[in-house]
DNA sequence: CGTTCAGTTGACTAAGGTCAATTCCCGTGG
DNA sequence: CCACGGGAATTGACCTTAGTCAACTGAACG
């Protein structure tokens, strides 16, 4: 419980009494690899943070399923989209690894909004930093080759990218498996 | 000066005197057709509101330039890129139209944040709102052929869509504009 | 050992890119 | 009012690159 805590507070601070509701408002969790933290059709209901593994995001189309993100230790992990409205997403987010994380309800999430002093500026500062990586990641797709995206891939992910299937990594830099593995090769 | 007062109660309620802050640090200024609000090597100092006109976002590789997004009036304008971090941009905003919009600096942001009751909370609103729409840009390119991201441009800029040169709308789409040509004549 | 599935490789296809010529549109000036 | 000029848009011929389909390899696991 302590970890979501320090991740808090490495966006702003907290005073002791509003750990504790921090605290109340979080759940771990645990779910093993291929479980999913949200399906299309379903309402991202929580927000949560990784605190140990690996989570793939993917859109389901015509039976084809486009990875279009990963998250790890540290993230926060959540469908705007569907989470902010509380509608129906048409997202999926699937643990690639058995995943520990702590999880927060939307209600809860909106709590602290109100009631930390900071709270609107936690969500704010949290915002930024994945709005900055969505738009590099959209920036990425007007600018480069499949290849510079796989290159830049290995340098982003640099961390993770060897715990990642190759066929993953081809769906997230926008080609076929045969296609990344013909890049290899000639790379 | 009443349009951005206007514009921030649409995310948030302010005071009377909060209202008299917000306009002390907007200054409203008017670019010319073609004029750049930023260039890539600048950094971005502030962030604008749309009053009337048309922007679009780019970026310049190998002299090519790919447009990526369109901002009209009720729209913030910003590369958060360069803005968050006070570092040189590798965007470009220009504006498509004679425009006119209220600036307000990186410092200015700031004291609003700091200083309206809900400011940290108008900053995570206005954010959520862009964050969505950048996301299922990014879920398009993953989805949709050429020929539907186009018809999701149509849709999604149908307000706006005649005042845009198909060329722009081209790269947009992640095509050339021969083959926009195309689309249109076989649709 | 087989079974399974990720990854690779080869032959061929499809779709957008490239290059170049042509047409369209519109504003300007004779 | 019409001719001209210039950029946008279209069209045609050909090229490049990723997709498709299918066969094969290789490592993991029972």
């Amino acid at each position: 419980m302590q970890f979501i805590v320090e991740r808090v507070k490495e966006l702003i601070s907290i005073t002791e009494a509003e750990e504790d509701i921090l605290r109340g408002l979080s759940i771990k969790k645990k779910l093993a690899k291929g479980e999913h933290w949200l399906e299309d059709g379903d309402t991202c209901r929580s927000l949560a943070l990784i605190e140990e593994g690996l989570v793939r995001y993917y859109i389901n189309h015509d039976g084809i399923e486009k990875t279009y993100y990963f998250s790890k230790r540290g993230d926060f992990v959540c469908d705007y989209e569907s989470f902010l409205p509380q509608k129906p997403s048409d997202k999926n987010i699937q643990m690639l690894e058995d995943t520990s994380l702590y999880s927060i309800s939307y209600q809860g999430l909106n709590v602290l909004y109100d009631q930390l002093k900071q709270g609107d500026r936690f969500g704010r500062l949290g915002l930024e930093a994945v709005f900055v990586s969505i738009t590099q990641q959209l920036a990425s797709f007007y600018r480069d080759s499949p290849e510079d995206r796989y290159r830049n891939f290995l340098s982003s992910f640099s961390d993770i990218a060897q715990r990642i299937p190759q066929y993953y990594i081809a769906s997230y830099v926008g080609i076929k498996p045969q296609s990344l593995s013909r890049i290899r090769r000639r790379g």
